[in-house]
DNA sequence: TATTATAACTAATAGCATTAGTTTTGCAAG
DNA sequence: CTTGCAAAACTAATGCTATTAGTTATAATA
């Protein structure tokens, strides 16, 4: 075994998540990588299983990420809290991480256990979220559904610019969080 | 004027919209086009302005067509029930054409001027659909946004089988646009 | 110091979009 | 009916991409 590989491989996928974050998903290429390490696009196979293979790395690692800073955020929080937190940790992490939010959304495989576990991992977190609203199961899951569209929905909007007017964007997020857990709230009594 | 430019060119955006719902917008390329219409991707130019214009042309055609079937679903419609009916049209849309929707998604060009006017459209019917809640024009503004948030974010979680589990689809919907709009009356009185 | 695994390289293939330049075709006017 | 012209097809060529095969350099280890 030696130690050049895990640290090249790492630094490959720090360069291609650098590129990714600057300039977009799409532009993470087999040249634009090779070109910013200075090596031939052919060489990188000696650390990578191809182009689809990169963007897997990308999306798992994103979604992994992601999670993370998901988990930490929920820490001290209780209650309707701890639904904001993750809501905002998942904002910030799609604001700062654009490219690798990107990546784990366009991921080439869905069927990737590994992407598939790392996706499970942050629905639970945030099914856990409702624990205390009590919801029966089927409530449980419309929503969980729904959070995660709101979370996936407005960052995307977010990201492409499609909130045209600037009108303070977190506002809208918390209005649209509190909303959506008091109509629950209501839903459910 | 010779009447066959006109055929051709909706002859060309159809069997495009054609390769994009069965197999994605990725698979719309000036080759899989050429291939479907019998002739060679250098005679596409004299229809269309190659490949990022023709994905513009179909993000065009399906922002139109998507805020055609929401108007529609707005007819003999009043109060909570415009949101909801727009809201399944739009479901309805993402389903039945889903590769015109992903055009319209990954637009090109986020700032030509015939796409942006075609969203902000769209925009405005969601808007006008929230009129009976008599909001003060910042709250609107969110209210909107976690409606759009909720609507792309649903489908296309949906689209790229983020639910996993075969609870209903159209129950989870409902749900949650029903919750949210009890919300933000709730919010806002 | 010699061996060997590792990772770089060059060369080549195939597919893509695109441009330039040429030929075909079909409608319309004489 | 034919002739001319515009439209749309074509071939050929360029340069980009990912990828594979085969070769050389290198650096850690024995």
């Amino acid at each position: 075994m030696s130690p050049r590989i895990g640290l090249d491989r790492n630094r490959l996928l720090d360069v291609a998540i650098e590129i990714a974050n600057q300039d977009g998903i799409h532009a993470v290429t087999m040249a634009t990588l090779a070109k910013r390490l200075n090596i031939r696009p052919p060489s990188l196979y000696n650390h990578i299983d191809g182009l689809p293979a990169l963007r897997n790395e990308l999306a798992l690692y994103g979604l992994e990420q992601l999670h993370s800073v998901m988990v930490e955020a929920t820490t001290e929080k209780e209650g309707d809290d701890v639904i904001s937190a993750i809501s905002f940790a998942y904002l910030k992490f799609t604001r700062t991480h654009p490219g690798l939010y990107e990546a784990t959304l366009y991921a080439p495989d869905n069927r990737d256990p590994k992407v598939e576990q790392a996706g499970n991992k942050i629905v639970e977190l945030a099914l856990n979220s409702l624990n205390h609203f009590q919801l029966d199961k089927d409530d449980a899951i419309h929503t969980v559904r729904g959070l995660r569209s709101i979370l996936h929905g407005f960052s995307s909007l977010e990201q492409s610019g499609g909130f045209g007017i600037p009108i303070n964007s977190d506002k809208s997020l918390d209005f649209i969080i509190k909303s959506y857990l008091k109509g629950i709230k209501n839903s459910t009594d």
